[in-house]
RNA sequence: GCCCCCAUCGUCUAGAGGCCUAGGACAUCGGCUUUUCAAGCCGGCAACAGGGGUUCGAAUCCCCUUGGGGGUACCA
């Protein structure tokens, strides 16, 4: 209608009186059907718009409320656009690029409702998303993003976020790994309602009110065996629980002639590569013709040799439709037969991941950038199964600093260095005294902003704002000091109580003597420290405080450079802090202060020549809280013991 | 080598052809506060990788170059 007709004459028909404005003004302005200049009452410069005829897709205005401009596919964003609002000069629309035209012209209308954008051009009745962890370790901090961002979209979309072991490798299992995962999932918050059982945590649960790991009712024990076992509506959920179910896909194939078994050794197929390479020629396996038949194939298996199914790549270029990169084609001649069950009888990533995707009904895929060449795989063997294709979203790549990979390599690296190990797995940010509420909020901003300036975001606010639609492309690197900042945050935002218990569990992962204190003490420590950055802080900075007080440990540069410089200085003020403590009637804030101010006044002496000496006294260094605070946590008995013994092991004094 | 993806302050990012003199956060640098370490408050510095093109107008669209990343397995 309208949107062709504009098309046809390159000028839009605005059917609003503020827009006729523009059209009548429009001929005194440069102009042409590709670029109109719009002009307001008096003839102003106001806007705007580029149509880019030229290639095929218009663009548009859409200057202000209620209608857009020339473009037929604008007509699909109406939705997008309604109660927008323009002000000022610029009459262009904020959010309607051709990009986005493009985009929603080929969805159906509608189509953007409440679900999760554009991934769900055709809303499926349930979203079901996975994570598909190999339990080779502890969960890498990328892999928590990408868990992360799943976890959302099940959990705004009312879908169902399953967790499936891709345990496929038997050379590369590592064992107890499953249940580490799970255990750093659940320390995170992001519980998945298919899955694994997780066995009772072994820590202290770290959420206030964690999400439990278990679906179906999942209620029982976990199995004596050595993994965990599922729960769930199609498990088992662990892929070497599944082999009868990829043997018969694999049959099936076999028997269509859309695999076959492929008879090369591996030494063979190395001695091509090399050769290839050595060539300078790239590098890709070649079928045989005719390729052996399935009886040929069975033959040498039963005659003992290792031989693999591949499956039988079509000849023609596949297109990969993804929702945070748009299409990625790649041509034929760069897809070559691959492998889908080894010849140790497993099937390979691609073969496993592909059936259990369709069979758990997965329905859109988000995993990290690295398995976009991966794709096209898939997609054929989904077109050879019959299986539907679920939408996929590659993740952009998370990285160290300086640009390296975050490796759990790095970890050995800086212990041989010397050098403090980095954290790399969720386990590892768990023992250095990470809140996982920081680190749910900070890695979500890795890689996917709000598009507004907010940056803290509690779990529940992630729901409520994460769309994919606004990940972005580009790799990021880990910035440790944003998160310490991050992590500085939430230590101030969570209630008490859910602190404590995050305390706690920090202590208990850390097998802590600490952990045996009671709440009342354990709280005023941490009020104590408030403005800590991870709870390790808190142990350097009160640490003193769970140490005997013939134990404790003086820092010689500490004592140096606080008492026993000045000629020892500040031992003498310690004789009259001590002399006054012992008269002082009752152990409170005011009178300790009191106290203090009084030992200043009457030496003529700055708060802070009176307040370290004391300091390094009762702490054995010159890092505790207020001094206020560290005395009354010390308690009056301690602080005395230890002034005296500070004074009685006095160092020689320095000039 | 070949194929693919990406490119805004040091870092994470906003940006959807004219709201850009490019915004925010972390880091950093000043200042305030001060009893140490933190925290807190105020302020400053700091980016469109380069080159072409399209356009009245480009951070934004196109091309090339460069740089970074991924893939090129009987790993996932």
């Amino acid at each position: 209608m309208v949107g062709q007709q504009a098309h046809d004459e390159g000028v839009s028909p605005f059917d609003e009186p503020a827009l006729q404005v523009g059209v009548e003004h429009l001929s005194a302005a440069h102009h042409n059907a590709a670029s109109p200049v719009f002009l307001d009452e008096r003839g102003d410069f106001v806007a705007v718009g580029v149509l880019d005829f030229a290639s095929g897709h218009g663009g548009a205005l859409r200057p202000t409320r209620g209608t857009y401009g020339t473009c037929p596919t604008f007509r699909a964003i109406a939705p997008l656009q309604a109660g927008a609002v323009h002000s000022g000069r610029s009459l262009i629309p904020r959010r309607a690029t051709l990009r986005h035209c493009r985009a929603a012209a080929n969805s159906p209308p509608g189509g953007s409702g409440d679900n999760i954008g554009r991934m769900s051009a055709n809303p499926p009745t349930q979203v079901r998303v996975r994570f598909a962890p190999s339990p080779t370790g502890y969960l890498h901090i990328g892999g928590a993003r990408t868990v992360l961002f799943n976890w959302l979209i099940a959990r705004r979309t009312g879908g169902a976020f399953v967790l499936r072991i891709e345990d496929t490798d038997q050379q590369r299992n590592v064992a107890d790994s499953v249940q580490k995962i799970l255990d750093d999932l659940t320390w995170l918050g992001l519980a998945w309602d298919e899955g694994p059982v997780a066995a009772p945590a072994r820590a202290a649960p770290a959420r206030a009110a964690p999400e439990l790991a278990v679906a179906g009712g999942g209620s029982g024990a976990p199995a004596p065996a050595a993994l965990p076992s599922s729960a769930g509506p199609h498990g088992p959920y662990f892929q070497s629980q599944r082999l009868p179910i990829y043997d018969r896909y694999l049959d099936q194939l076999l028997e269509c002639g859309a695999a076959y078994y492929a008879l090369e050794s591996t030494e063979e197929l190395e001695a091509a590569r090399a050769a290839a390479k050595a060539a300078r020629q790239s590098y890709k396996y070649r079928r045989p013709d005719p390729p052996p038949t399935v009886a040929e194939g069975r033959a040498a298996r039963a005659a003992g040799r290792l031989i693999v199914v591949r499956f039988k790549m079509p000849d023609r270029d596949i297109t990969v439709t993804d929702d945070i990169l748009g299409n990625v084609t790649l041509t034929a001649d760069q897809l070559e037969d691959f492998v889908i069950q080894k010849s140790d009888g497993f099937p390979t990533y691609h073969f496993a991941c592909v059936v259990d995707d369709a069979l758990m009904q997965i329905t859109h895929v988000l995993r990290g950038q690295e398995h976009l060449m991966n794709t096209p795989k898939h997609l054929a063997l989904q077109r050879a199964l019959g299986f539907p294709t679920p939408r996929y979203a590659h993740l952009p790549v998370i990285f160290n600093m300086d640009g390296s990979k975050m490796s759990k390599r790095d970890k050995e690296k800086a212990l041989a260095e010397g050098r403090r190990p980095p954290e790399i797995e969720v386990h590892d940010f768990r023992l250095a005294g990470y809140l996982p509420e920081a680190i749910v909020n900070f890695i979500a901003l890795l890689g996917w902003s709000p598009g507004d300036n907010r940056e803290y975001f509690s779990a529940a606010e992630l729901i409520e704002c994460f769309r994919i639609e606004r990940v972005g492309k580009t790799n990021a690197r880990f910035d440790r000091e944003k998160l310490l900042a991050f992590n500085t945050h939430w230590a101030t935002r969570v209630t008490s109580r859910r602190l404590l218990a995050a305390f706690r569990d920090f202590l208990a992962v850390n097998h802590s003597p600490i952990a045996a204190r009671d709440d009342a003490e354990l709280d005023a420590v941490l009020a104590a420290c408030a403005g800590f950055r991870t709870f390790a802080d808190v142990l350097t900075k009160a640490g003193f405080l769970f140490v005997d007080d013939a134990a404790l440990v003086y820092d010689p540069k500490a004592v140096r450079k606080v008492l026993a410089k000045n000629g020892g200085d500040g031992y003498a003020t310690l004789e009259q802090v001590l002399e006054a403590l012992r008269r002082l009637p009752e152990w409170s804030p005011a009178a300790l202060q009191e106290l203090i101010d009084e030992v200043c006044r009457s030496r003529g002496a700055a708060m802070g020549s009176v307040a370290q000496p004391m300091r390094v006294a009762v702490s054995g260094g010159t890092i505790s809280p207020a001094i206020v605070e560290t005395l009354l946590l010390l308690g009056r008995e301690r602080t005395l013991t230890r002034l005296e013994r500070c004074l009685s092991e006095r160092a020689p004094a320095e000039a």
